[in-house]
DNA sequence: ATGAAAGCGCTAACAT
DNA sequence: ATGTTAGCGCTTTCAT
């Protein structure tokens, strides 16, 4: 209760200058003389100023911090690309307000809107699609919004991904060699990225002569548990193997098969999308599309600074190079 | 560049009242007559006006954001307990600034340090101990401060925790049936939290007679390939079971016996602590004290709004139940 | 029930 | 190189 914060106009008195010389000091402005900085950078130190970021913020206008929404920080996919982020926001020193959308529209509205209102410079989502009311939403804002790990057909915002429809197509390739029917297993295909996926397994089919069979196709909430429930859809369907979009699906379908007694990958081949460490926790360890999730977010955010400080970019939809690695779930 | 942003000035204008009355219809202040306030709300959609929050933290001096420090949100542990914070924050209209400490206490007492000038209205801090320097910091901060998933010995601040010592006798004493050798592997041992853990260990050996044998004890960091690699040193030891105080660290260990061609739990017994997902997803499936990881979370952040209310709270040193469930790789 | 006015702690012209 | 002075948009006494 004693003594209440040191604001700089105490730093100014102590120090026989003008507040104005002590927010030059604070903030590097070169326009002070050497011994006054100095005497100024003494008492700061004395009395233990620290700027109060708030009124800064009121005043400048800029908060130096950056919204994450996010539909699930426990989901280990979502939480790399936090860290990726987090790291470069550091780097540049900003903060991160972080929210969870649970991927429900509305709600991802609303976090939107009271991220806003706490004057952030920036915002990165994430999630599976930019939703119409979202959409209307950005539009009306004017700060930069980046999406990672989504894909935006309008390319109304800055966006980092990788060319998913590639990708499929190459791990779906490695299953064509010996598999007749392979399912394809995504999230919702309203979803654009599920979209990409879904024509890079066709192509992938069509270059080896195999039919496009409608029953092979299968949507899966983003989690463990619905790996675990789809695994017996994909056994009736005559599938001896299957391309899965997500990892935590991936190791749900994995371990029903593995507990049914289905020998991967001798009686049935797998191969999944985001390489996150679940990947490599499994047994057998599953082969996977690896995904550069850590550098979707670090790219994302460094994307987002440029855009903040309206710097050139060259190209605001930035595409990221893959590559697939097999492990012991493809023969 | 048009309109610029809609202050609570123009709501005030338009509507023919003060900015007091339009501050008291935002802030549900009953001491507004019916027909003004609905009058000031119609001009507050009309004008889509929307309250900002920095100006409002300046001048309030609550900026209803709540700063979360994190060794690592790329880790499932802590990525669920963030999601528990989350969760209980949104419900109390906090925001959560979050940043990555990478268990530095150097990075500790700086971000500590960056979240009090964004003037946040209380912290959680998550982790392995509070280190002196961090503890120094936290003394002359005056807003409060809570652990969740930590020991602080000195119960300077509120904390949210099992009984660790507890619930590290029973799993062991489910390994001390048939093994005469059982490793302990924890994170360093400076935390008080492992201390805790030996105790516990140390006890369950006791009650069946098995002498304590340093050689026993493994240190290990927190993550995925520290238990591959510990897995030989392990071997070597003798031991044919182990607990270990780390899901990944678990995970990484029962991998390298698989790949050794050691079965669990015919050969070797796991027992791990966390039940985080990992648990689940290993086959054999993991062992493990049911830590009630995101509930850590969710409490700690309820305690927190107490504090921060200054409400009446029995005891902030806060001791969650637990329970030991026996999945595979015990036998 | 409503209004007037004084800050909150800082930045950023604009002087000098 | 330094100081003066408006604000930034809101909350909060204190009047009325």
């Amino acid at each position: 209760m004693s003594k209440d914060s040191i604001t700089i106009y105490d730093v100014a008195r102590e120090a026989n200058v003008s507040m104005a010389t002590v927010s030059r000091v604070v903030n590097g402005n070169p326009n002070v003389k050497p011994l006054t900085r100095e005497r100024v950078l003494d008492v700061i130190t004395r009395l233990d100023y620290r700027p109060n970021a708030v009124a800064r913020g009121l005043a400048s206008k800029r908060s130096t911090t950056i919204g994450v929404i996010i539909p699930d920080i426990a989901n280990t996919y979502f939480s790399t690309l936090a860290r990726g982020i987090d790291d470069v926001a550091m780097m540049y020193k900003y903060d991160l307000i972080l929210t969870d959308s649970d991927g429900d529209p509305l709600k991802e509205v609303r976090v939107f809107n009271n991220l806003l209102a706490k004057q952030v410079d920036g915002i990165v989502l994430l999630g599976h699609r930019v939703t119409d009311a979202l959409r209307v939403e950005i539009a009306r804002s004017r700060i930069p919004v980046v999406v990672a790990g989504l894909l935006d057909p309008d390319q109304q915002v800055g966006s980092v991904n990788i060319d998913y429809g590639n990708a499929t197509f190459d791990a779906v390739s490695l299953l064509t060699k010996q598999n007749q029917k392979i399912a394809f297993v995504s999230g919702p295909l309203i979803d654009p990225i599920n979209e990409a996926r879904l024509a890079g397994y066709e192509k992938a089919l069509k270059k080896s002569g195999l039919d496009f069979q409608e029953h092979l196709i299968f949507e899966a909430n983003y989690n463990y548990k619905a790996g675990l429930n789809i695994a017996e859809k994909i056994i009736k369907s005559g599938a001896t193997a299957a391309f899965v979009a997500d990892d935590q699906v991936a190791a749900g379908l994995l371990n029903s098969l593995f507990d049914q007694g289905i020998k991967v990958p001798e009686e049935f081949e797998l191969i999944t999308s985001n390489d996150s460490i679940i990947a490599q926790l499994t047994r057998p360890a599953l082969s996977s599309i690896m995904l550069p999730i850590y550098d979707l977010g670090a790219v994302s955010m460094r994307l987002l600074t440029k855009l903040i400080n309206k710097e050139e970019v060259d190209k605001k939809t930035i595409i990221l190079p893959y590559k697939v690695k097999e492990r012991q779930s493809t023969k």
